[in-house]
DNA sequence: TAGAAACAGTTAAACGTTTAATCTAATAAT
DNA sequence: ATTATTAGATTAAACGTTTAACTGTTTCTA
């Protein structure tokens, strides 16, 4: 086994007590005896029980991050990106990152994940939608928790969001700016606070630039966001409105099914239409043209997102707080001047 | 705080050895006192704390999983999805997975992920090929390891690999039985045993088939196995051999890559070349043509890996087993009948 | 110079389990 | 009828920390 705490104290001639207080960085050592219990710690490479730290702590260093399958096994690496993104961010703490995945579909009286069951984990990261109903039971067990890339509807927790008004606007005013008037919107379920507010920035950027918002230009009959449904939405969309120059879509995974429609229906990207996406998929396999975008951070996501949670746990600082992470515009070959 | 094994020894009218007893499964009690204490424990919606629990049997509970940073962030998810199926595993026991990226190169010196500085894992899974010098200090930790998709050349570790042999077969006799006879190997690093294992089942069938092995028909310089590189790999083959009819990509990845080499040279694929990769990624964002490959049951990697490590942890069974999960034959469009 | 205050460290209880050792009562063996 | 065995349950120590309360010095204050 390795060293404990009795070891070091020991061997450094004071007690366990000093041992602790020294660990914990509390004021009433003196520096000698600090350095010398530290010095000690180093030699026998003592790191304390987190068993032990727990059980008197009544804490468990543990962090849950909970998505649905879903979301994990999305094709494009996006919330896997978050959860990478937490743990990094842990390196800088004390805790440890627990994933799971759930269902999208919450029947009810199903069990909670494992780790809320047992009350191992002191706070909870939530990445992506997840149903409602499996919301309210996780706040019945009072485990703090924050949100991102999504919040529910109701009640108001600490929350992570990227920045979608203004990355909407920027995809807008990008395509605005080359000449476009006659601009597209394909979108998923307006349910979701990322994808309503990324085309309240492709309205709020029509409207400053004084061009009227067409409901035939908007197309958000469909649930999901995938290569599918944007190839689908991109069929309603040009059936209404044939003489569009230029679509924003939510995403790039739609981007990708609208760039296929347009290619399957000979059009030419950008020389006849222009596109954008959302989120930066850094996916390397992918065809030409490239598509302008705008980039998310994903790992920054999951940082503040631990950030925040620890905030909450340790400092029991409940404040809703709502953290924005910005975006930014990246053109590539999929968008230029209206001919 | 959540319900203690006082409280539900007290309610049962037992001690705490009994519950614990109870928990346990121990044959040492009665039937009936089994059922009221059980009964307790479900109206107390009661669990052990893993710390307590910790404490006294010097267990944590947890197994650490290893993965390089350049393998989370690859962008088609494969050991993402293996990471996945660990957590899958974990369901069925009593453990949880802390998920660590380590840097592909290590420097000497460098500190070790935390969960392993820590004690805080009772076994390790490392997935993929990670620095062996990482794993040589590792070893020094005495912490339980089991390897999947990868092992290194020394020391016998139980392993789970997919079954590359077989996969390189089915890939290379499939373009046989379609009357291919000049085949290409696209290949990478081949100190992988993954890789060497997918040539050599190439190899194997080819001498099978009396077909000759050229040399010039194959191509491992790459070191990496990406689009890129496939590209690349692709570029060098056709030069040096220009009557090809057939391509086994080691990845799909690369697959990709060489696709693209393939469209920018004006081959068509399937009519003039027929190409099959390997791993079948599940990425709907891809174009036409679909691409032939081996599927690779990637969620049972992550199951397997995680039995096993369960299986050392649990019952010190450190016989170097070797598990090798299925393969099997996914045929798609860029694949065809000699013309 | 007495008493208060500040400083630096120690003592010991508590956290919630597990488990070896022990106990008790019932049953079996002689 | 006595002893041995067994089944079923309990007792109590141990695991490695943290921390409130305490102790003994030293320094300050009036």
């Amino acid at each position: 086994m390795s060293y404990t705490i009795k070891d070091v104290a020991e061997k450094a001639g004071v007690s366990t007590a000093t041992v602790s207080l020294v660990v914990h960085n509390h004021t009433r050592i003196s520096p000698e005896t600090r350095k010398k219990v530290l010095k000690v710690i180093k030699q026998l490479n003592y790191y304390p029980s987190r068993s032990a730290r727990g059980l008197v702590s009544k804490s468990t260093g543990n962090i849950g991050f909970i998505l649905t399958e879903d979301h994990f096994l999305k094709t494009e690496p996006f919330y896997t990106i978050i959860f990478l993104g937490t743990e990094f961010a842990t390196r800088e703490t004390n805790y440890y990152v627990l994933l799971t995945t759930v269902n999208s579909e919450f029947v009810k009286g199903e069990p909670l994940p494992r780790f809320i069951q047992e009350k191992n984990v002191d706070g909870i990261i939530i990445a992506g939608k997840i149903p409602l109903p499996m919301i309210d039971r996780i706040k019945l067990m009072k485990i703090p928790i924050v949100f991102v890339d999504y919040y529910p509807p109701d009640g108001d927790f600490p929350v992570v969001m990227i920045d979608n008004i203004k990355g909407g606007m920027l995809a807008t005013q990008h395509l605005i700016e080359l000449g476009h008037r006659k601009i597209g919107f394909v979108g998923g379920d307006l349910n979701h606070p990322s994808i309503s507010d990324r085309l309240y920035g492709y309205r709020k950027a029509l409207r400053q630039a004084s061009i009227e918002v067409n409901a035939n230009y908007i197309n958000t009959e469909e649930q999901n966001t995938t290569k599918h449904t944007g190839y689908l939405a991109a069929e309603k969309l040009f059936a209404k409105a044939p003489d569009l120059t230029a679509v924003f879509a939510c995403n790039d995974a739609m981007a990708i099914g609208v760039l296929q429609f347009l290619k399957d229906h000979n059009y030419k990207v950008p020389e006849d239409i222009s596109l954008i996406g959302f989120d930066d998929i850094e996916y390397d396999l992918l065809e030409k043209p490239s598509i302008s975008t705008i980039r998310v951070h994903k790992i920054e996501l999951g940082v503040e997102a631990m950030k925040l949670i620890v905030n909450v746990v340790e400092n029991n600082d409940l404040s809703p707080k709502k953290t924005l992470i910005p975006v930014e515009l990246v053109i590539r070959e999929s968008t230029r001047k209206i001919s």
